[in-house]
DNA sequence: CCATTTTATGTAATCGATTTCCTTTAAATG
DNA sequence: CATTTAAAGGAAATCGATTACATAAAATGG
């Protein structure tokens, strides 16, 4: 391997020299900066990161924690964030928890020993009984900023969607088509997003004076087969609900699961508002009405924080809380409710 | 920052004994170790990554280049990837290339300088006037993994998928259903992956004395915009296919959107197979009949390769190249063909 | 032309670990 | 109990950069 001595050997100058050039500080003589660089690209010299940031204690490697890459909100994400820290020369290491805490945790220390100079965490839900992380997770030695999920109300750099605004739009969306029976299947961990969700539906039936009907109101994992699962649970009801808000991407494709298997048309027989916008739910039928969250933007915003707080510090922020705005997707899943087309079970 | 030397001081040993008990290379008396495992918690003392590599030359990062992780075929990989590195400790830097070689160059030297362990390639098309680009490949100080693409028949680690086979068995399904205008839309770049599902499809083609329609062919760059176009000029043919073979998923989700501006039903009026599986094709209609890859076995495959390399050389490979099968999975998007359906434009 | 300032360059310490080599201590052996 | 052998632990070199400090060379001004 080829390193500086190397360098400065092949160009008759010292090891602080080249050092110099790389880091082009100055107070270098132009004659002697061409010597160098000419030597550089001769060997092909690039400098050895780790032996580096033993003295500059930089990196240029921040770390992403999500918790499903395989949830396509997380990818658009990451390549927001992407897109503005590559203009900086960073890289991003990315990590999967999976939802578990315990995962996150591990790779919380992981990053931490391998010095990244920053974070951005999505977080997994908080367990029980694990309070003292946070208390860690608060004292940290490296920057964070929270994305997408905050796990309580607390002053910390943070970028978020609006989901109580969410929550509300698709509700009342459903409301003006002539729904009172409206279900909501949702995520039962304890974060701000779910629980956000959750309250701007609830504050849109309240509004319409709309009494809160709790069986209404499913809660289970962010998965496919959960989906499926609640989704039957509702459509089995008794009083079975004429309109679904699903607030989680997987739970959507569930749901639409349990209703094709039960043979149920939308938006025909029911409606159903979901959460995030990809490309293919404009093409493939029913074409969902949803909540689209700008996912993207998302992640630049959260990469520039963190870079601000980098190089100014946290205290060099105006706000430390962004709150990013999301559009209802007005598609072909909800339909206008008519007693009469009802079928019940 | 704690460091080892203040770990020694409080246990009352030398750094040396300290490095011992992290490194658990025995010759550590019980007592001491205890005594220093006791410091290690007491003042939280993680080692530091960068620094132990100056000595050990490991970092236990590598490096995964995909050229888009928002196409869900790479998260998926991606997770198959994470889940075997992960017991051994690594982590992973994800660079994102868009297709572009240059991006890929620079990415590679990123993570040369940071000297990553090990690197999973999958390879953006090579761009011409750009050949000592792929000999610098080829004697990269650091060991790489080929996934999924394959720029050249080079006897190089990689794992792969039977793109031939798979165009093979989408073509033949569309035959055995009584197409003949068969046509397929497929990507443009220098590829192993395109040219050999584009090979599939003329070898069935050719193996049913079906004449190549060069017409039929249609190459693009890999997007749902490029999809919809080819999709579009197809459509628009006096010889009107009566089926079509999309080879890239992002392509199929265009393809699908254009034949629903023409008013062309699926399958009815055409049949589709397109490529890669992901939940939601089972899910919305027409439910398509897809060509599955194994993305998350590729992923595992390719890293545990490169682990393998790692630990015991790139000559202790039984064989350097493993090809996963696919699966032809047959669903809604198909149909008999019928000359009488058939509306011509 | 010389004193002084500015610019250019080199020497050596340093970052935080690992590891070689050596010394000390303990255990085993006859 | 003396001697040999093995185990335990320490001192110091080392990895590849950056940088404080020292010094040499060039520029400036009177």
């Amino acid at each position: 391997m080829v390193k500086i001595t190397d360098v400065a050997k092949k160009a008759g100058v010292s090891v602080a020299t080249v050092s110099r050039v790389i880091n082009r500080q100055g107070n270098v003589k132009k004659s002697t900066e061409e010597k160098v660089l000419e030597a550089i690209k001769e060997l092909d010299y690039i400098p050895n990161f780790p032996a580096r940031y033993l003295k500059t204690k930089r990196t240029l490697t921040i770390g992403i924690i999500v918790p499903d890459i395989t949830n396509p909100f997380f990818p658009i994400a990451f390549r927001g964030a992407e897109s503005v820290v590559k203009q900086e020369d960073y890289t991003i290491i990315l990590c999967n928890t999976f939802e578990d805490e315990y995962e996150e945790m591990r790779y919380l220390s992981i990053l931490e020993a391998k010095k990244v100079d920053g974070i951005l965490l999505i977080k997994a839900p908080p367990r029980s009984g694990n309070e003292q992380y946070m208390e860690k997770l608060n004292n940290l030695p490296v920057p964070i900023v929270y994305l997408d999920r905050l796990p309580q109300f607390q002053d910390i750099p943070a970028v978020v969607a609006d989901n109580i605004g969410g929550g509300y739009a698709a509700t009342t969306h459903l409301i003006k088509l002539g729904h009172r029976k409206i279900a909501i299947i949702t995520v039962q961990y304890p974060l701000s997003v779910h629980r956000e969700r959750l309250q701007g539906y609830v504050n849109a039936l309240r509004e319409h004076n709309i009494s809160i009907n709790k069986f209404y109101i499913k809660k289970g994992i962010p998965t496919i087969e959960e989906g499926i699962s609640l989704g039957h649970s509702l459509i089995n009801m008794k009083d079975r609900p004429t309109a679904i808000f699903a607030t989680n991407n997987k739970m959507t494709i569930g749901l639409m699961r349990a209703l094709e298997m039960a043979g149920l048309q939308c938006p025909q027989d029911i409606s159903v508002v979901g959460y995030d916008d990809f490309d293919w739910e404009n093409v493939f039928h029913p074409r969902l009405t949803v909540v689209a969250q700008p996912a993207y933007q998302m992640g630049e915003t959260a990469a520039w924080l963190l870079i601000k707080i980098l190089r100014d510090g946290v205290d060099s922020l105006p706000n430390k809380k962004i709150i990013l705005s999301v559009e209802l997707k007005i598609r072909e899943s909800c339909g206008i409710y008519r007693q009469s087309k009802l079928k019940m079970p």
